[in-house]
DNA sequence: GGGCAGGTCTAAG
DNA sequence: CTTAGACCTGCC
């Protein structure tokens, strides 16, 4: 039984439930007692609020409070950039303000790529079974009070992944995309490492000449992998957002060219705030 | 059973 | 350069 690290971080500006469950990341797991188990990175943690401070168990000591404060973007000023947001376009008041405490993760650019492509045209509780069978599959055991939890697997370990043993994911034809991306990974193994010091339109041409990488994928990855918030993924819940409020309508790169006009600042993040924003909207008037 | 899910590829104009 | 259609799969 491996010991248990806590520690305690002061910090009351965050919506742990807003930020874990709006599909940036697929596994993050609600306790019954509020809390998030997170598989972050190379540990597993159970985080929750009290009052004003985050409590946090690990498993792994090393680094553990850098690790939570990069994870979750705790040194951004959230404030101070909504301020900004809002300076540009005072209607989004109504958006910013159910996005309180909603952060920007800063994800594993390998867990990232994999999981977004997994996410294409696809339903999140199917993405984050496939992600998890996935870990299980080639990823580390780590037992966290008394359960199993898979982390993400390393480079290294894929590096051999053939097509056939992608067969029990369900992921359908997105398995030959996991393959190409993979492929990719071992003709330049540097290369998630490399996408860090390009800026974003480059990173994005290299992301989008893999197969299966799409201008979507590869803005979510970018986003959530890599903390670039000058990209933004349009997607159907963003698109049906922009329609409803500025009745733009047309192809992503028209949508995207034109909501960059109208937010030029913090593209990225207004564009998660119109995703979490509009899903919430939708899920209240739901009628089920 | 048809439609849909945080899209992308391909082929055809 | 733009745009239909097809596409794995499970769940309603």
């Amino acid at each position: 039984m491996e010991k248990l690290h806590q520690i305690k971080i002061y910090y009351k500006d965050i919506d742990l439930y807003s930020t874990l469950t709006s599909g940036q990341c697929f596994r993050a797991f609600m306790e019954e007692d509020n809390s998030f188990i997170v598989i972050l990175i190379d540990r597993i943690i159970n985080i929750k609020q009290k009052k004003d401070y985050l409590i946090i168990e690990s498993n792994k000591e090393e680094d553990l409070k850098e690790k939570v404060i990069t994870y979750f973007d705790l040194k951004r000023d959230y404030f101070k950039i909504n301020k900004e947001i809002l300076k540009n376009n005072p209607d989004f008041k109504e958006v910013i303000d159910l996005c309180e405490g909603y952060k920007i993760l800063k994800q594993n650019p390998l867990e990232t790529s994999i999981s977004f492509i997994i996410s294409q045209n696809n339903k999140v509780s199917m993405i984050s079974k496939s992600i998890n069978e996935f870990c299980k599959l080639f990823g580390e055991k780590v037992n966290f009070k008394g359960k199993d939890y898979y982390l993400f697997p390393t480079q290294e370990k894929l590096t051999d992944l053939k097509l056939e043993d992608l067969k029990t994911l369900k992921i359908g034809y997105r398995d030959k995309y996991i393959i190409n991306f993979i492929n990719k990974l071992k003709e330049q193994p540097n290369f998630l490492k490399d996408l860090k010091h390009l800026n974003s339109s480059c990173a994005l041409k290299e992301l989008m000449s893999i197969k299966g990488i799409g201008l979507k994928v590869a803005s979510c990855i970018l986003l959530f992998g890599y903390g670039k918030f000058d990209v933004f993924p349009i997607d159907t819940w963003v698109k049906q957002y922009i329609y409803n409020k500025y009745k733009i309508v047309g192809t992503n790169n028209n949508i995207c060219s034109k909501i960059k006009e109208k937010f030029p600042l913090y593209t990225g993040l207004c564009i998660q705030y119109m995703f979490h924003y509009n899903r919430n909207k939708i899920k209240e008037t739901s009628i089920y």
